[in-house]
DNA sequence: AATTCCGTTGCAAACGATTGCAACAGGATT
DNA sequence: AATCCTGTTGCAATCGTTTGCAACGGAATT
């Protein structure tokens, strides 16, 4: 006790259920049910082989136990990488997500297999992940470049929920943002603001960008202002690079940008300054997320809000409803402009 | 074939190992053996059972199998939140390790199991997470408050590998910058750049942060330059205020910011120009990390750089190799000096 | 023709926990 | 005194795969 425990004969020796069966004088199936807390078994008895199961340190194996029981307690969260391999690096929205998909799942008891695939190289890479016994449902963070794969395996397996945009009739069970009404919101504004022309940076082949972009496009063509799509990648290397390409080749008039991600409009906000070109006066600047990092740019970033906590809640909740059987629907969460400097 | 595959029958039908075998004509060993390109099994029979599995979409269930092999193919990832509870979201650092830790794993054939922990709830969080047997190793992102706790599993427990901070001869191994250098470098850099007095902005219950305060007071000490520290939580909500407070009651002469972070510093850069403080002129600004913001900020970041991507891939190696029954040693990675325009 | 050998295959015992069912003791009921 | 519960416990089958060992047929050797 206190300090110094007896340690040396306390991992190793008592390893199997049947172990600590025998050490307690009854049978592996009354620690079985000592341990799950049963009400089958007598409470002094509990008592003992759960005090005996502490002191030394003892826990069922849980691949056994699973495969007896037919369920994991593991949750698969899938990170394709479709449209832009380098993703890895960059993408902060991402990674938010996956933290509080992690805390919701494990106040939930759940454990978290995390996989990033590149379906360029495999396949089946989400009939894989489901078909490999490991886990009992699967979360997709973005849609990527698979929205047609994803929708393949939806109507097989129902423990599914994804992270993105939902298209006209589509079958599997997605929450995301209103992209497209994000994408109005962001035109709107940069037209309000005195846009007459506006370019899109962002690559349109991911669903989701696609979306903010035919947002922005309906604004701008009901209005008049003609718009432009200039295809940029997420990850840091390339993306400064290929903005600064696309500054120094706009269309003539254009005097505003929606940017697909806070993460590309702070790249913009530093290219646009190396040319010396003010924002908002010269050039109007909308970005999409609203990542920390955007009350805390120079000058502080106008961009569309998407609440990632109530996002990764929701895909927790109705997965763990569609475990149950139940039939859930996708949730569109409204986005919401968050009104700042650069527009 | 191309469209419109024999759908269901695929999924459901053929479940297990026995029932392929059964339809194969053969024993259950012989489609295991095949599916496992094992030698011993005729190449043509091989083929045979393996062109079957693969057009009924079978795999075989991987707790069975690892329930049998003793092995899990997974590695465990726990992120202990021990200093600072509200880390989720903020912490790009621990997130872009993951993401190249994930890269890594999945490069070398194994899963990724995360779990978050919070130490203050959890005694036994890490014991518990090696003991599950869901995981052949762990890696532990951040030594947090819990190095003692981590010390005492070491001995016992071979496969683990940490990511943070080298004491005097400790036992567990570790792979991480050299903190206390980089706080050198970084208190060298403000004084060189006309700093006469220095705060650091971090938790120095973190020791990983402590050893970069230290490295930067030792230099101070010996240069004659005053410096104090001022405890800052890294969750975004919490910051901003507390640096606020901070910066309202620095030591007189303090015109120089050594944050533990770049998170911290970007935060910094922001209070500071709200109260019209010119950076670098009336106060010099070094951070922590070297992430792509840092790049982007007004003005550029001076920083200190930590090559994350080395990092994840050296933690890997070691554990595969501590995996195979190797003994290795810690590694402790030189930062080095980003100059840019803060300091 | 008898023996050896090799390449394949099947058999059956693990891996460790869970759980339906039977068994048992002791008290309550008839 | 015989029967029936009721609360506990043990027994043994089961989850699905892997793998050592035995078996078997046919070719090669003696």
């Amino acid at each position: 006790m206190g300090a110094g425990e007896t340690e040396g004969e306390g991992r190793g020796t008592i390893r199997t259920i049947t172990d600590l069966a025998r050490l307690a004088g009854v049978s592996a199936g009354t620690v079985s049910r000592a341990l799950a807390n049963n009400s089958l078994v007598n409470d002094r008895t509990r008592e003992r082989i759960q005090a005996l199961a502490r002191e030394h340190g003892f826990q069922p194996n849980q691949m056994a136990s699973r495969l007896r029981r037919q369920k994991t307690g593991v949750i698969g969260v899938a990170i394709p990488l479709g449209h832009d391999r380098s993703q890895q690096i960059s993408d902060t929205f991402f990674m938010t997500l996956l933290g509080h998909l992690a805390d919701e799942l494990t106040g939930k008891g759940y454990d978290l297999m995390l996989r990033r695939v590149i379906p360029d190289r495999d396949e089946d890479w989400l009939d894989r992940f489901i078909g490999s016994g490991m886990i009992d449902g699967v979360l997709v963070i973005g849609q990527s470049d698979q929205f047609d794969r994803i929708e393949d395996v939806a109507d097989g397996y129902r423990p599914m929920v994804v992270w993105g945009n939902r298209q006209e009739g589509q079958r599997h069970c997605v929450v995301g943002t209103d992209n497209r009404l994000g994408g109005k919101l962001a035109a709107e504004r940069l037209i309000a603001a005195g846009a007459t022309g506006i370019a899109f940076l962002g690559d349109v082949s991911a669903i989701e960008f696609a979306a903010r972009h035919a947002g922005a496009r309906e604004v701008a063509e009901r209005m008049g202002v003609p718009i432009s799509a200039h295809p940029t990648h997420l990850s840091p290397d390339r993306m400064g690079a290929e903005i600064a390409a696309h500054l120094d080749h706009l269309p003539p008039g254009c005097n505003a940008i929606f940017a697909a991600t806070d993460a590309v409009a702070v790249a913009c906000l530093h290219e646009l300054r190396k040319r010396g070109i003010a924002v908002p006066d010269a050039m109007r600047l909308v970005g999409f997320d609203d990542l920390p990092i955007a009350a805390q740019t120079v000058p502080p970033l106008t961009t569309i809000r998407q609440d990632i906590a109530a996002g990764a809640r929701a895909m927790v909740d109705l997965l763990l409803r569609r475990l149950a059987g139940e039939d859930t629907e996708s949730l569109v969460m409204p986005p919401r402009l968050i009104l700042r400097e650069t527009a």
